[in-house]
DNA sequence: GTAACATTGTTAAATTTGTAACAATGATAT
DNA sequence: ATATCATTGTTACAAATTTAACAATGTTAC
């Protein structure tokens, strides 16, 4: 690895990736070069916001010419990838599970969903966007069986704190926890945690405070 | 309103609502009282963290016997809840859209998805749980019809832009978007977004990083 | 009744994140 | 050839957020 010895902020990796995911976009329109204010007007953010981005990871652009696009998203690929990829599971296969399995699909080459759980034997041994759902009984060995690294949590809430658990013993080294449920995981396991209804609810209050403002 | 005139933090606010989901749980539970260490188990956060929380909202608890469960969950409410609620919508039937549709449903009395849009025929005029699916078309007469002030986007990336832009002009208060494509709106439209790829991507960073440093 | 203790509420420090300011630079126009 | 200009890279500053420190206080044990 070249540079990037100290950890980047957590927010730039955030935006790191969402500037790759445009900057494909860009490329595949044939744009070859990007000035820092249009790729801080895709994304809503001031253009210092993005070359103090491009500063971190070591990237130059050219003066009066901006980036370079391919060797952005190369350089940016170099800091967020691993080599050979790694396996994502996801634990619940309801429809958020699926529509994560829908999303993921074949957009990026690098992480890959190679494996669903489930306890409803109706789903079971079925396909879902061609991954295929096992029992959660499995889970240890097939995570184990596959070298599966990462995995994301869809079961009901109640649930979650057990899954997580199984899935730290099962070797897991990064969870996405999709319920509102808060589980605990050993401090070598990434745990990232996103509920839906706290952002509903934050929202609301943010409409009922401007709303009183005027 | 009591208290909070001056802006409560973005932070402050997530965990507020997650602080009143869990208290409820306690509180059918029989809960009466609890501790800020306890909350902050809860939570996987410091008991610090939690007190703050609450000095900033304005609630006392009792030395050596914690907060009363009942008082903070009506405490929150007065800060997060409108009297009459907030209707929301979801444009986008999709995977996503059903699943929030479902997650959300009975659940929070303040906060209701009242209408769901798509522009597939097959799901037009169709209930979702409950929420009955009208045609992309009628986004702006519906919205002013019921009274809807909140909006979630689920539909392909390509379409967020031109939704968002529908929505404010339908007068939307606050869009919750969650495709990866940025949208832009009116400054007094609040705007929330949440992009599952990203989320996933920072989990892997971080687990590639993990296994480096070992 | 007194001392020890657990727990809260608050102020201060540290960390993280975002913004502004501006020098450096090489292309473009005249 | 020179001046102007747009744009980058970087440093310094500001704002938001978390963590630490600790005084205040009422409860419990003896």
């Amino acid at each position: 690895m070249i540079a990037n010895l100290k950890a980047l902020p957590d927010k730039t990796i955030e935006r790191l990736s969402q500037y790759r995911r445009n900057l494909l976009i860009c490329l595949s329109k044939g744009k070859q070069h990007i000035f820092s204010h249009e790729i801080a007007q895709i994304h809503n953010i001031t253009p210092v916001q993005v070359r103090r981005d491009l500063m971190l990871i070591g990237h130059s652009g050219t003066l009066r010419k901006g980036y370079d696009v391919k060797e952005l998203i190369d350089l940016i690929g170099r800091i967020l990838d691993t080599k050979d990829g790694l396996k994502v599971c996801v634990v619940g296969i309801g429809n958020l599970g699926r529509s994560l399995i829908g999303y993921f699909n074949g957009r990026r080459s690098k992480l890959s969903i190679v494996a669903g759980f489930d306890v409803n034997p109706d789903k079971v041994d079925k396909n879902y966007a061609g991954v295929h759902c096992h029992h959660v009984d499995r889970l240890n060995e097939i995570i184990k069986r596959d070298g599966i690294t990462i995995a994301i949590i869809t079961v009901p809430a109640e649930q979650a704190p057990d899954v997580a658990e199984k899935l730290v013993i099962a070797g897991i080294k990064g969870i996405l926890n999709y319920t509102p449920k808060s589980v605990n995981v050993a401090p070598h396991v990434y745990l990232e945690e996103y509920d839906m209804i706290t952002s509903l609810e934050k929202v609301a209050y943010f409409v009922k405070r401007n709303g009183n403002a005027e």
